[in-house]
DNA sequence: GTTCAAATTTTACGCGCGTAAAAAAAATGT
DNA sequence: ACATTTTTTTTACGCGCGTAAAATTTGAAC
């Protein structure tokens, strides 16, 4: 390997002794062109280290090879976890990824999607706040690119969602608390950014019905995404007006299920299935680090793998058929109830 | 707000009634423009909300506007909330970040940085991952692009590296568990990728000599990114085979006490400072999740915001004045001990 | 009204590359 | 060996924009 460094494809092409668009046709494809001349190519390579400048090449390609991905709040691990799955699928597939976080805010959202604009993706995979969205800018996005929604559904945008169904969660915790001991109250926050939260108080409400069990929902206060923080002091506040009808409790997500484990350790009560625990604690997504709480957490489990297989399967088809989707078609993949020790 | 769209700068131009070079001068900085010329930019720009391909931009402009940012893990909530704190502090400086994960993988992480070089940059804000990274490229890389190493440091390699003082963080965290009860054994994992684990070791045993105490340092086995569940099942076989010879656990790092604290919970065996907990238990990082933890974990805090200020400070003192750092500076913040529950 | 320097705008070219169409080369048939 | 077809390479132009240098406008002073 010289340590010449090499600015473009023009200077690269003349040291191979070939023209700027021969090379750029081997690096499209190198099967198209000749045996002797890819073998130039890839000894010259061999020499110089050469590679196209990415954002250059997407500037002119028809159909470039990268793909956008976007999570509402990365530094919530259950996004970082899907967007590394995601990423991980993009890359096996020779694609290349680009990652953009919302951070939880509306305005950056819209920003992450121009900027996605510019950058000329195939097709994007994006997971919306929800609620706050500036659903306009969304759907003038997904008219220009290609989008496969993901984990929050928004209402015809996108060619696509994909998704965990609520009610499977809801159904299969609430069906194994009924049947193993007292109906669960559930536990969420008031305003939730994401639509799922509704979906999942409404399936409580449903599956208590069904249960012949009066619901009883406890809507914390609280904003932004310490979900924890807010799990944790709603849980204090709720045990000091007796909130809690009975001693199991359903979560709506395992982050406020962190937050009220923490807070009934603050107080001394035990949280589990024995006969001398004060409280049973369930909850839905198993979070990267429900296998890791005191007790370790029963949870619903999303299939992370499924989502995002699923999702990443979808934007590759209509990359390439080069067709958007005839009908907008929602996926949602049932929970998997893990049992551990919190209930 | 007009519908229509626009597809460049010439086109947006032509409707403004100006040649495209001035309104890129106007985008470049508004006040270059003279003020009617403005206004007529700032009218069209109401009614046709054009913005400039951020990305043709970066590939013409002799300094862009862009940092990238770089991280060994990004599901690794330490780094996710380091990504996040450097890319509000990035986007409040009027930069557009740009962020990376390498996914623990050093060919990624190579990759990202040739992918980092064809965006050119103003500079780059990076974590490696350590041991493994692939030394070379990463020099190649900071010899082209004003690069600021955080949290792992590679020698002589960045124009600076900013940091925390693993030696603070382990003195504090020694001396107040010596202060307060049995010295404590050191655990942490036999083979880790991060330079930082190093050092804490050799700052424990530094401490202990200086407390007149024998160290013992328990590693264990386990490769990847999974710190809770390596730390768990090292755990439970140091508890089997009775590693710990005092009843105070230092961990080198908070994931792997969650693990700890998790196996300790399976054991029933009590965590905490009262006379009937069998152990005491603190760490370093103060992970988002340590508070969380039950109980709360003790730890060495690192300075999220002094780390993330000082890395983006030097970097932007670097891009203004254009020039690189004379000298390469170190600098290390102390950890603050922050007092829980376990220890 | 003229002059001239300063501010502003335009011209012309470049960034690194893709790609259609034209040209050249190679392969095939006779 | 020559004509024809097919493949490969090159020419020429375009993508969306920055920027130095040239041309123009402005406006203040006389």
């Amino acid at each position: 390997m010289t340590e010449q460094k090499i600015r473009n494809m023009e200077e690269f092409a003349a040291l191979s002794g070939l023209s700027r668009p021969t090379v750029s046709k081997y690096f499209n494809n190198p099967d198209s062109v000749r045996a002797s001349t890819r073998k130039r190519i890839e000894d010259a390579l061999e020499r110089y280290n050469f590679r196209p400048n990415i954002y250059a090449v997407n500037q002119n390609r028809r159909l470039t090879k990268s793909i956008g991905i976007m999570v509402p709040y990365l530094a919530d691990p259950f996004f970082a976890e899907m967007a590394r799955t995601i990423e991980t699928l993009c890359i096996e597939a020779g694609f290349r990824p680009i990652l953009l976080s919302s951070h939880g805010d509306s305005e950056l959202e819209a920003e992450n999607l121009e900027s996605l604009l510019s950058f000329k993706p195939a097709g994007v995979l994006f997971a919306p706040l929800g609620r706050i969205s500036d659903k306009a800018a969304i759907e003038r996005f997904c008219r220009d690119v290609p989008t496969v929604l993901f984990d929050s559904n928004l209402d015809g945008m996108g060619e696509a969602f994909v998704g965990s169904d609520n009610a499977s969660f809801v159904n299969q915790t609430v069906d194994y608390l009924c049947r193993t001991g007292e109906a669960p109250c559930f536990f969420e926050m008031r305003t939730p950014a994401n639509p799922n939260a509704n979906k999942r108080r409404m399936a409580y409400i449903d599956a208590m019905e069904r249960h012949g069990q009066e619901p009883v929902v406890i809507s914390i206060e609280g904003d932004g995404w310490g979900f924890e923080e807010i799990g944790r002091q709603g849980t204090h506040t709720a045990l000091a007006t007796n909130d809690f009808k009975t001693n199991t409790v359903l979560c709506s997500n395992d982050r406020l299920a962190i937050g009220l484990l923490a807070a009934c350790y603050e107080r001394g009560l035990g949280v589990g299935r024995s006969p001398d625990s004060a409280l049973r604690v369930a909850s839905h997504d198993d979070h990267p680090y429900s296998r890791f709480t005191c007790p370790a957490l029963t949870t619903a489990a999303h299939s992370y793998s499924d989502v995002a297989n699923r999702s990443v399967e979808i934007l590759f088809e209509m990359i390439e058929s080069g067709a958007r989707c005839e009908t907008r078609v929602e996926t949602l993949f049932p929970a998997k109830l893990v049992v551990r020790a919190s209930a």
